[in-house]
DNA sequence: GTCTATACCGTGATAGAC
DNA sequence: GTCTATCACGGTATAGAC
């Protein structure tokens, strides 16, 4: 409103700094020295906006967990068979971790030795259970093949799209563009790589 | 052969014990004196039996890499279609990440911060590359669709079998049995969670 | 909002007795 | 082979000047 933007760093800002490292090092393995190097600021600064390590963890994963529950959401809302929203959640699900890249990476790769890393795991189990809800609800309408079991499936289909933050690179950068990862892991999951022809 | 065994440790049995910390701390956040309390020994003695915490990773990740890599010489070695060695490799890969469970989910954690994980990273990377290649000679000799990317089906396809890691756990724990996991797999990889009436 | 200086503690690792 | 005691260092976090 009032002031001209000064190069100087907000909670905000500072997070896609520190998460950035997180992603690189691991959370165990960044020290706010470590981070300090990174924003290119003292310490000491650092405390100035965050109470310490742990907040900007919390952040990072609060963003990603509200990007992924947002698509449950969307999938309340609409119409059709379940097999059509369990595709939908899983095409949204590429989308957003494409979008939140190092957000759903860090929330991803958390191992549970603080209060914070306990309830994001707390809430990503949360999460995937309600997408199996749905997927049990596709192989209830009879859409799934029988002869893989459902838990087992969502595991799979999860862990696939969960990869993701391992290798995916925006497009900018010479990755893939995310309609086509998208494309690929709906093809990939519900028609499987096989030509067609050798079906049956 | 002389000696009935004592209950003290070898740098073989303390490498189970500390595999299961890493596993549950992540490697970074492990100190030597969680190390100490999980196997009931001192510090010291810990470093009697090893040079120090990185001995302990360096021989999980070993382990981990000589299984997979075990795996290509046995494929090396058949008959058959590129596309029947892929899925054999595939179903290979989930029976060596189950059987090693421990090892190759730390294999699959490092981060890359010391010289070890790094040789970890580089040495894993090379298998990927192996199975990308052979992937690739299924995709040539026209046994995989040709509307998903072969590069990207191949990260996707390790995606999945790598995901294993985070979930499974052995039949004697309440756990899949590894042979319903490998078919699931390899059903899922190949032909879908589509019921066949409803493909085309 | 950023800095320097520092408190205080846990870390990986070692020394040397038993 | 295991222990207790200890070291030097780097960790998170704080105090207080500018």
């Amino acid at each position: 409103m009032t002031t001209p933007r000064r190069d100087t760093y907000t909670p905000e800002t500072l997070l896609s700094v520190a998460v950035r490292v997180f992603n690189e090092r691991g959370y165990d393995g960044t020290s706010m020295e470590h981070l300090s190097k990174a924003a290119g600021i003292s310490k000491s600064s650092i405390y100035h906006h965050v109470v310490g390590k742990e907040e900007l963890l919390r952040r990072a994963v609060s963003r990603a967990l509200d990007g992924l529950f947002g698509i449950l959401d969307e999938a309340g809302a609409a119409r059709g068979t379940a097999l059509a929203r369990v595709e939908y959640v899983t095409r949204r699900m590429v989308e957003v971790l494409t979008d939140e890249l190092p957000y759903v990476t860090l929330l991803l790769r958390v191992r549970g030795n603080t209060r914070t890393e306990r309830w994001a795991m707390e809430r990503r189990r949360e999460f995937d259970q309600r997408v199996a809800e749905l997927l049990k609800a596709a192989a209830a309408e009879g859409d799934l093949r029988a002869d893989v079991d459902t838990r087992l499936a969502t595991r799979l289909v999860f862990g696939m799209v969960n990869s993701l933050v391992e290798w995916y690179r925006p497009p900018a950068g010479g990755g893939y563009d995310r309609t086509q990862v998208a494309d690929a892991v709906v093809r990939l999951a519900f028609d499987g790589l096989r030509v067609q022809s050798a079906r049956g």
